[in-house]
DNA sequence: TTCGGGATTATCT
DNA sequence: GATAATCCCGAAC
């Protein structure tokens, strides 16, 4: 462990497989660069739709002014927080759009991280999410690119609130994602893998109130990539 | 292309 | 009664 967390020692797993538990048994802070480059899968009427994470907000504790959980508020808003790690907390914002956060951590110690932006894995995932942003989404940040909107595109609400993200049967769930930028996997049988895109870590977006910690570059995002809701080229610096 | 304000309701004070 | 981890549309430049 070093002093930036995620960065160093982060597991490798196969993709396509069910990122374990343990995965989730660490800090939001640590776990928000790691949900980058991971996969979302959400099964719906109309089918499975897989899309990759790109941009991911922690929000770490009660000490967290920037969190609901700010000072140990538990309520039945939050308590889903309270729980252990790698469950969804899902919940409504503005009262007419949802957010998703992943629940991180041990129990008893409120930590979640914010999804903030997905994309499409193949035209297949993105016809789908399509078909439930309507003619909005004209550029790719209109289709997924922020917390309201993905939720909208993958047809996400409260009723999926306390959803077990590693397993298997599990409507929503998530998927160990593979290295580097693009639709499919980037190494041939035999290839070397292509790197990861640059993470850049910036500001947390729309949380003024929160005071000191407003500033703090918890946000996580890949640089260049267009389905990024804010790209922050003041106070971006490479993660 | 950028900017400002309205929408709409669960949640907490 | 006020606020919110946001989005969308229309007006103005």
């Amino acid at each position: 462990m070093t002093g930036q967390p995620g960065k160093s020692d982060s597991a490798s797993f196969q993709s396509g497989e069910l990122l374990p538990l343990s995965f989730y048994a660490v800090s939001a802070l640590e776990a928000a660069p790691r949900l980058l480059g991971q996969v979302l899968v959400r099964e719906t009427a109309e089918g499975t739709i897989r899309c990759r994470i790109v941009e991911t907000e922690s929000y770490g504790g009660i000490e967290d002014k920037g969190s609901h959980a700010y000072g140990g508020r538990r309520t039945a808003r939050t308590e889903i927080m309270f729980g252990e790690g790698g469950a969804a907390y899902i919940y409504l914002i503005y009262g007419m759009y949802h957010c998703l956060n992943v629940v991180t951590g041990p129990p008893d110690d409120p930590q979640a991280v914010l999804i903030r932006a997905v994309e499409p894995l193949t035209p297949g995932d993105e016809a789908l999410m399509r078909a439930r942003r309507g003619s909005r989404a004209r550029r790719p940040v209109d289709l997924s690119g922020g917390p309201g909107k993905l939720c909208r595109a993958l047809e996400i609400d409260k009723s999926l609130n306390g959803a077990l993200l590693h397993r298997s049967d599990s409507p929503l769930r998530l998927e160990a994602g593979w290295p580097g930028p693009g639709r499919a996997p980037a190494a041939a049988p035999g290839g070397e893998a292509a790197p990861p895109p640059a993470v850049i870590a910036a500001p947390r977006i729309n949380i003024a109130y929160a005071a000191e910690y407003a500033d703090l570059p918890w946000r996580f995002y890949y640089r260049d990539n267009p389905y990024v809701s804010v790209i922050d080229k003041e106070r971006g610096v490479p993660y």
